[in-house]
DNA sequence: TGACCCTTGTGAAGGCAGGAACAAAGTGGA
DNA sequence: TCCACTTTGTTCCTGCCTTCACAAGGGTCA
């Protein structure tokens, strides 16, 4: 039952497969849960309960097959159909999402590339045009079920997260460092690019802290 | 004790801020748990609880003073110093990080940019120079304690990163979308990019096959 | 065919995070 | 000074995720 599969493995799904793209970019087509697990920095158990939530799809005693594991993990993610996204917010992180290969190679096409400022209408991002911000009405109604992936300025983020959801759009990734207020209809989701460097900052402060803390008991 | 302080609130403490620097700006000067949290789309129960590991700086029946506790955070996270940051790899995503401002707001200050293409050397990137990336040991020996955020192609990450040990980094964020291995003294912190893009995806598989559950029921 | 070996898949326990409810404490008014 | 009100800080409980340990199952070789 793909319902009962926890958040927690969905996210790290990606992972087993990029380490099994890996595997099967040096031919090999058989791989146990322990050395996948040494490519993916994780444990070999929590591997193996990541899996159990989709199938038993291993061999025991042998271990999984490469391309058919990749096939199931693919299809339990959803993503052997491919997701139209539409990115609003051309600045210098779109162009970076918009030439990022970790959405293409994932089933994640880009539909359309938005923008409000005059001079970027009509450039070429990522191999594509870019459009006016006042086409985000039409766009979305002529792609259905699209997710919204907005990097626009804080300032502009709520108004467009309005008319984003005003155009029907149920999913939407927001990479604006602020907090957005949807309807509880619509899945947002939100990345902070400085969250993790902050989490790294706490760490090396309590280095510091108890190397000194040592000094001062001796 | 700054030792128990969950990761989930560390994560959460930078969102806290930004909801106390709106509050500053529009010269609120005490706020309660109810109206913070509502700011922060969070359960003002978890609002409190998450302040009171750092201490119990509010007042009952009041609330909070908004600049006093803007401190107490800022403290608890480190962020009062200023830390040293280089950036690797001046693509798109580079270029965003550089000029990205939750970086500079929260007390990351970017002392070098590095990257190997020579067109890009000496090119001024967010108000700094571009330097070559053999220049990388001789930077990070003159900003001890620094650390490394690497926004390099999938293909130089390994070999980047096992330098950047070298130099004697302890703290590294890893943009590429891709495991890294390094010595377990190292603290190795990653950003995937489209991770919540699948988590979205995922979700909105499971609606369809839900709404295309029902009308095969009926 | 049978015994041994290897690896998967799962049940149970432990730990961490979230939510509810309540006790504690400070303010302001009479 | 005392009482009622407000909001914090904390305890308890529930649920999810991780880890451990082991049973189950399939392959291989004699």
């Amino acid at each position: 039952m793909s319902k009962g599969i926890p958040i927690a493995t969905i996210a790290r799904l990606p992972v087993y497969l990029h380490g099994l793209r890996l595997l099967t970019d040096r031919g090999v087509s058989v791989v146990s849960s322990e050395e996948l697990a040494n490519l993916t920095a994780v444990r070999s158990t929590k591997l193996r309960k990541d899996l159990s939530y989709l199938g038993s799809y291993g061999v025991r005693g042998v271990g999984y097959d490469v391309s058919y594991l990749t096939h199931q993990i693919s299809r339990a993610m959803g993503l052997t159909q491919n997701w139209a996204v539409v990115l609003i917010g051309i600045g210098n992180l779109g162009q970076a999402l918009a030439g990022y290969g970790g959405f293409s190679s994932r089933g994640f096409q880009i539909k359309a590339l938005l923008d409000a400022d005059p001079k970027k209408i009509g450039s070429i991002v990522g191999g594509q045009s870019v459009l006016h911000i006042d086409q985000l009405e039409r766009v979305f109604s002529e792609n259905a079920n699209s997710i919204a992936v907005l990097a626009v300025p804080e300032s502009a983020a709520q108004g467009i997260c309005d008319r984003v959801v005003g155009a029907g759009v149920t999913s939407i990734l927001n990479f604006a460092p602020m907090v957005l207020q949807v309807p509880s209809s619509v899945e947002l989701r939100k990345v902070d690019l400085s969250i993790e460097l902050q989490i790294l900052a706490f760490y090396e402060q309590r280095k510091l802290a108890n190397s000194s803390a040592l000094l001062n008991s001796v």
